[in-house]
DNA sequence: CCGTGACTTTGCGGAATCGCAAAGACGGCA
DNA sequence: TGCCGTCTTTGCGATTCCGCAAAGTCACGG
């Protein structure tokens, strides 16, 4: 049943191939294309006036990216871009009205699709607001492993290049602190990394530190 | 034009009445309803598990809330209370299919205003990442004057009870720090205030620090 | 195989902010 | 009018977290 339907929206995009560190589009264009991503991992951050950078949130493949700035506002205020190599769809946004009455569930995925977005954002803002920085980087880790982990040997990787600095713009910490804190965790046995890499060895006792039971004898120093 | 469709969806809501310190719905409820407010002012708040509490925004009147919930999610992932004697329409998100596909300019309007709070959480996650609480509070106290002000004499009144707690909880700030700052702001002439109850004496210089300029000899402590 | 630039780590203060404790101040209600 | 609970202020540390500086470390291109 679906399937022709399926076929018909497919009809209406075009496939986009971008390399490593392209942009999808930046913050401030206009709104023309609404996109899925088939295949790679984009990061989609915002920019400060002041010069600040925040990650809002990692793309993996099948996700929808740009849906809201397409169908409801002018402009995408956020810049988006390949963090490898990725292929994705890009619908039209002027198609919308059409394939939205047409397909009727169309519509409606897409609603819940920006409804989970808008409870991922406050989510994010709560704990910003409720939770120390070690906390937050485990959960942050976590989450980057479920959406876009790699079973490895003894454990998860990130399956993408991330660099500290990333971790800390997406986690709300500083470089410095992000740094500290894996390196602390690795002395521990809990994580393992290296450049632009994280791998997580023991997500059970992570998931520990996100949930509030403080990491022992962390101290903080030393 | 509108105005049969207008009256023809109002037909379908109804009026209800929530006393000051009423809940319009709880976290967790099942989101039967979506609503406008039409009178009054509603606070939306988080709780976290860990018993922590976030004020997500205030509703003023025009406003609509519920509709995230109603439309996309199953139960409202917030706690709505009325901080004075409000009323809102009310209607039954099973009618909402009809109603977007007899008035396709509502589902826009709807979706627009979804893109907005989606914009807005994330701008504030944003600040919550890269600024001060000093400006954090300005910001936050300008934008409550902005949606809910009332000019009143020497500058502009909240115009609803809001304790400095609730201004925290708003802000990203702790109640000591947010009635250090008003003290001090206060002192200055920028902002006055009492019980439940914020004036902005000097809007324009307020704006100033939100924008950056440090409140020339704060000094913090004092 | 080496040089170079990007990324990471860590020491060392320093600043911002928290948060207890305790004292006021206010306002509604009996 | 007086009491009481709620809200606010402020002193005083205590912490958390930042952020410069400088020294690694790593990957890649030539």
């Amino acid at each position: 049943m679906a399937s022709d339907n399926l076929d018909a929206v497919l009809e209406e995009a075009r496939s986009v191939l971008y390399p490593r560190d392209a942009y999808a589009f930046k913050q401030g264009d206009e709104a023309k294309f609404l996109f899925v991503l088939l295949r790679g991992h984009l990061r989609a951050e915002q920019n400060t006036s002041s010069g600040a950078k925040v990650v809002i949130r990692y793309v993996s493949a099948g996700d929808v990216f740009g849906a809201v700035e397409a169908l409801a506002l002018k402009r995408y205020p956020t810049t988006v871009a390949a963090v490898v190599n990725s292929v994705a769809l890009a619908w039209p946004s002027r198609v919308w009205p059409r394939l939205a009455a047409t397909y009727p569930k169309l519509a409606i995925n897409i609603l819940q699709m920006i409804g989970s977005l808008l409870q991922d954002a406050r989510l994010r803002t709560v704990e910003m607001q409720t939770e120390e920085v070690e906390r937050r980087l485990a959960r942050t880790l976590l989450r980057l492993a479920n959406q876009a982990g790699r079973k490895e040997g003894r454990g998860i990787e990130i399956d993408f290049p991330i660099r500290r600095q990333d971790v800390a713009e997406l986690s709300g910490a500083t470089l410095y602190t992000v740094s500290r804190l894996l390196s602390s965790w690795e002395r521990k046995g809990l994580t393992a990394g290296g450049r632009q890499r994280i791998v997580l060895r023991d997500p059970h006792r992570l998931l520990g530190i996100a949930e509030g039971r403080r990491a022992s004898a962390t101290s903080g120093h030393r």
